[in-house]
RNA sequence: GGUCCAGUAGCUCAGUUGGAUAGAGCAACAGCCUUCUAAGCUGUCGGUCCCAGGUUCGAGUCCUGGCUGGAUCACCA
């Protein structure tokens, strides 16, 4: 999705000087040139021998040659001027090549140590402007926005390991008729009610509002259509809702009991937010307000008139012609003069641009937005803004519940804030059941809970490819054994134990190994993994994927615990073998840290 | 109806720009704790990669057409 303005030179990697030596080879050989993109690195599969395969089906053309021969003359070519290169075999078109055990050792002491280790901090000059979250003040946050926040919050993380300057916005949605109908229901209904007085978090509060405003306002509709009215005249007739827009008025009007309300009330959703967003572990860098970016939106759409990209119809709504397109006609501003949501939109991404002047603007929003975005970086181009063209949505599927969908206005969600308590609690359950660490202090423990809890929950939504509907089904989805969070912390608590262990001993391992004889499989394996952990991040990182980086994880959790169960360290009696394995583990300890720390998850010492 | 997205084991999901015999976890069953943490490891069972064509040395992956599911096409945000 993204792509790399500058190549990475910071990490060369063996598959670049393979791919070079490939066309080299083609070259000399055969006189003929190949593109970068014909040769195909690939590890090699691990029903055969070696470390990396090159594909010769390609070059067949070029050689005018079986396949076999081609490998096996292309093999000899590159066994000769590489000395990484131990030996090669060819099986059909297939070229296989074994590294040299030096080569596997120099990689793992030249990075086992190394904190960084697969991340790259040059910083570009210009930032990628990332925006998540866009909660709307009158809805606490619930099981969809949890997704959101956790991919936004990664995607950044992720995109600053593989390079880039990032900057993390929010765009509070603070005003529009649903902010009134919460007012109004407060004003009606509220009797004075505050978090305080009622020992509630103010985003649940408010959220009550919202509903009581809708179930209301649905009473009132029901007894016009009772009367005779068609339900789409009720909708607009209703006391409720006349009142609600008049307040709208009111409040762009800057009417001041309207704005200290609207104030009063938006500080307590605040508080409430940040709860909430602290216990998630995601941050900001800059916040946006709706309210303040939607009178640049209105100027722009100013500028559209002028320009005369835009339109005013009879009753005096503006709009945008997007049939050209093949689209429809857009509202940009209501007939008195208030603005719509796709107004806000197109001030934001302005005041955006104009504060950061970024490459790349990100919108993490969810897929049911595609529409608008679309609409959003048309109309953009055509107010002449070229750099509309470096707008990426990246939209997510939603997430389902067993029995349907979650509908905020009646109240049917899946909470955030219980959600991670119900998280938590099983963390707490589970643990205990298991008996462990009766040593803990009560602090310690909450703390691991905490950790565990929240683990489970962000490697079960950041697993998945985002844009996948995923379903959530609370009973299936809270396991704690398998590809789950809690198996990848506990295989970090694990390798924390044995090196515990052997600093107890005095077992020092620091030193750079000189390896006797060959590796044996599984470690050759984790080492082939742990090699891969730079490319899975820049990979992560132009497709904007956790996905990628949790499914490495995985595999890297997996494959140490089946050499951990095989190879004994602390009784293993040559003490360059145990040294090695201990190298190793710290190696593999250091990587899954640095992983889960890209996808927000905090790695226990013990578990 | 138009547009966009998805469809892989009973369930939840992997499957890098087309590459070798499509992989995990859960569930079910059978094993492994006096030995560095059993939240682990090993084994068994489980497949018309939605269907049909096409492209080519080769298709789960690309193209076309269907089928199924979801989203969207608001003076809600």
């Amino acid at each position: 999705m993204l792509t790399f303005d500058t190549p990475n030179q910071v990490v060369v990697m063996i598959e670049h000087l393979l791919k070079e030596k490939v066309i080299q080879s083609v070259k000399d050989l055969y006189g003929a040139e190949v593109s970068v993109k014909t040769v195909q690195i690939q590890k090699t599969r691990p029903e055969f021998e070696g470390d990396f395969t090159i594909v010769v089906y390609p070059f067949l053309r070029l050689s005018k040659k079986g396949p076999e021969q081609t490998a096996e003359e292309i093999g000899n070519y590159l066994a000769d001027q590489l000395k990484e290169v131990e030996s090669f075999n060819v099986i059909k078109g297939f070229l296989n090549f074994v590294m040299s055990n030096s080569y596997w050792l120099a990689f793992f002491n030249d990075n086992r140590d190394d904190g960084s280790f697969g991340k790259v901090y040059a910083a570009e000059k210009e930032a990628v402007v990332v925006e998540y979250s866009a909660p709307n003040t009158n809805k606490p946050l619930h099981l969809g926005h949890v997704r959101n926040n956790l991919l936004g919050w990664s995607v950044s993380e992720i995109l600053k390991a593989s390079g880039r300057k990032v900057v993390k916005v929010n765009l509070v949605n603070d005003r529009g008729i649903h902010i009134s109908k919460s007012m109004l229901a407060w004003q009606k209904w509220g009797g004075g009610k505050t978090p305080e007085s009622e020992s509630m978090k103010g985003d649940k509060l408010v959220g009550d509002f919202y509903v009581m405003f809708d179930k209301e306002y649905k009473c009132q509709m029901v007894e016009l259509v009772e009367s005779g009215m068609t339900k789409e005249e009720a909708a607009k007739k209703a006391t409720l809702i006349l009142e609600a827009q008049e307040m709208l008025q009111k409040w762009e009007q800057g009417d001041h009991a309207t704005r200290k309300l609207w104030e009063q009330m938006n500080d307590w959703v605040y508080d409430g937010f940040d709860v909430t967003y602290k216990r998630m572990g995601i941050d900001f860098d800059k916040i946006y307000y709706e309210s303040n970016t939607y009178l640049l939106g209105k100027k722009l759409v100013d500028e559209g008139m002028e320009k005369g990209v835009f339109f005013k119809k009879d009753d005096g709504s503006v709009w945008c012609d997007l049939s050209e397109e093949g689209l429809d006609e857009k509202l940009l501003l209501r007939a008195d003069r208030t603005s719509v949501y796709m107004t806000q939109d197109l001030g934001t991404a302005q005041l955006r641009y104009d504060d950061y002047h970024p490459s790349d603007l990100i919108y993490v929003v969810g897929n049911e937005q595609n529409y608008h975005f679309d609409v959003l970086k048309i109309i953009m181009k055509k107010l002449g803004r070229e750099w509309a063209e470096h707008i990426h949505h990246l939209n997510y599927g939603m997430v389902e519940l067993p029995h349907g969908k979650m509908k905020s206005r009646e109240g049917k969600v899946v909470d955030a804030d219980d959600l991670m308590d119900e998280m938590v609690e099983i963390a707490r359950k589970t643990t205990e059941e298991l008996g462990k660490f009766d040593d803990f202090t009560p602090e310690e423990s909450a703390k691991l809970y905490e950790m565990l809890g929240l683990g489970a929950l962000k490697y079960f939504m950041l697993k998945v490819d985002p844009m996948r509907t995923m379903l959530f089904n609370p009973k299936e989805s809270l396991d704690f054994n398998g590809n789950t969070g809690p198996f990848i912390q506990y295989t970090h608590a694990r390798i924390k134990s044995v090196l515990r262990k052997a600093e107890e001993r005095g077992v020092s391992y620091s030193d750079r190994f000189e390896l006797p004889g060959a590796l044996e499989e599984k470690e050759k394996n984790l080492l082939k993994l742990l090699h891969d952990y730079r490319q899975t991040v820049q990979m992560a990182a132009e497709n904007l994927s956790p996905a990628m980086v949790a499914n490495y994880t995985y595999e890297l959790a997996k494959e140490y615990n089946q050499f951990y169960h095989g190879h004994p360290m602390l009784k293993e009696p040559d003490e360059n073998v145990r040294n090695f394995r201990l190298g190793l583990s710290g190696f593999v300890g250091n990587t899954i840290k640095s992983a889960t720390g890209l996808l927000g998850i905090e790695v226990p010492d013990r578990m």
